[in-house]
DNA sequence: ATGACAACCTGTGGGC
DNA sequence: TGCCCACAGGTTGTCA
């Protein structure tokens, strides 16, 4: 589900909701996700103050006087502020409930998401990641230099953690499109200014769509329960078989490693 | 090192 | 109406 600016939606959504509050208590319903819930994070967080929501590539990172809890949305995962008193759903696993009387409840029906406890902030998880797309090491310059003599498609590089951070399906098909490039062109043959405009278009792509709320796909909401406007605006991700919105040709899917490609043949070289 | 692919899990929509 | 299959926003681990 999340890509990075439902990832950032969420954490603005309620980051003015848990700052500063105290942790009463965690309630675990189901601890199988990505990985096991750790055992220790009812101990570990209660009592914590809450002092920032954070974010590092599609990690949520909620910091606290005494450790950080760092949360990941998966595919289908949403994190909601409610009443701690709001009977569960099915799939309502984790709720961190305040000192205020509302809880940060966890959603995820595939269970593609995790918690973790963090003493320091360092973990496993986070090392190795690329740089994020918003910041100014991220560059066409950076695309072109990581990319060379790479024989995979431009479309799996920039999809790669280890390259860029946050770039998911959907934003990848748009970012190729509006750059012009063709997303089963090898990453080593796409040249320095090629880069520079897709490294511009990725930036720009999820910026607006950060501004939007995010893109809302089947039920997704933002932490304070408002949907994204985001899907309204999307030029080729779902829109196989249906005219480019530029020139017209009829929008082509292909499959990239199990995952749905849309381009535009006549705008993408 | 690189790249292809399976795996994790549930829900939904299309085709028949 | 109901069944079965393919596919869905992500990431990790394995294997060649």
């Amino acid at each position: 589900m999340p890509e990075l600016p439902e990832v950032e939606t969420t954490r603005r959504g309620i980051s003015p909701h848990v700052l500063g509050r105290k942790v009463q208590k965690v309630v675990v319903r189901e601890s199988r996700l990505r990985w096991p819930v750790p055992e220790q994070l009812e101990q570990a967080l209660s009592g914590a103050r809450i002092t920032a929501v954070n974010r590092r590539a599609k990690y949520l990172l909620v910091e606290t006087d005494s450790g950080i809890l760092m949360v990941h949305l998966g595919m289908s995962g949403s994190l909601r502020i409610m009443p701690a008193g709001t009977p569960p759903l099915f799939h309502d696993h984790i709720d961190v409930v305040l000192d205020d009387g509302n809880c940060l409840r966890y959603h995820d029906p595939r269970r593609f998401g995790s918690f973790h406890w963090l003493d320091s902030p360092a973990h496993p998880l986070l090392d190795h990641l690329g740089p994020e797309p918003l910041s100014t090491a991220f560059s066409g310059a950076y695309l072109y230099e990581r990319s060379r003599r790479r024989q995979l498609s431009v479309k799996q590089f920039v999809m790669d953690g280890k390259v860029v951070v946050g770039v998911g399906n959907i934003y990848a098909n748009e970012a190729l499109f509006m750059a012009g490039i063709h997303p089963a062109r090898a990453a080593g043959r796409v040249a320095l200014k090629r880069y520079e405009s897709l490294a511009e278009t990725i930036k720009t792509v999820l910026r607006d769509a950060i501004e939007q709320g995010g893109t809302t796909l089947r039920d997704f909401v933002g932490g304070d329960g408002s949907p994204g406007y985001f899907a309204q605006q999307l030029r080729v991700y779902g829109r196989q078989g249906q005219p480019c919105r530029a020139c017209k040709s009829v929008l082509k899917e292909i499959r990239q490693s199990g995952r749905s490609t849309v381009f535009c043949p006549g705008c993408q070289r």
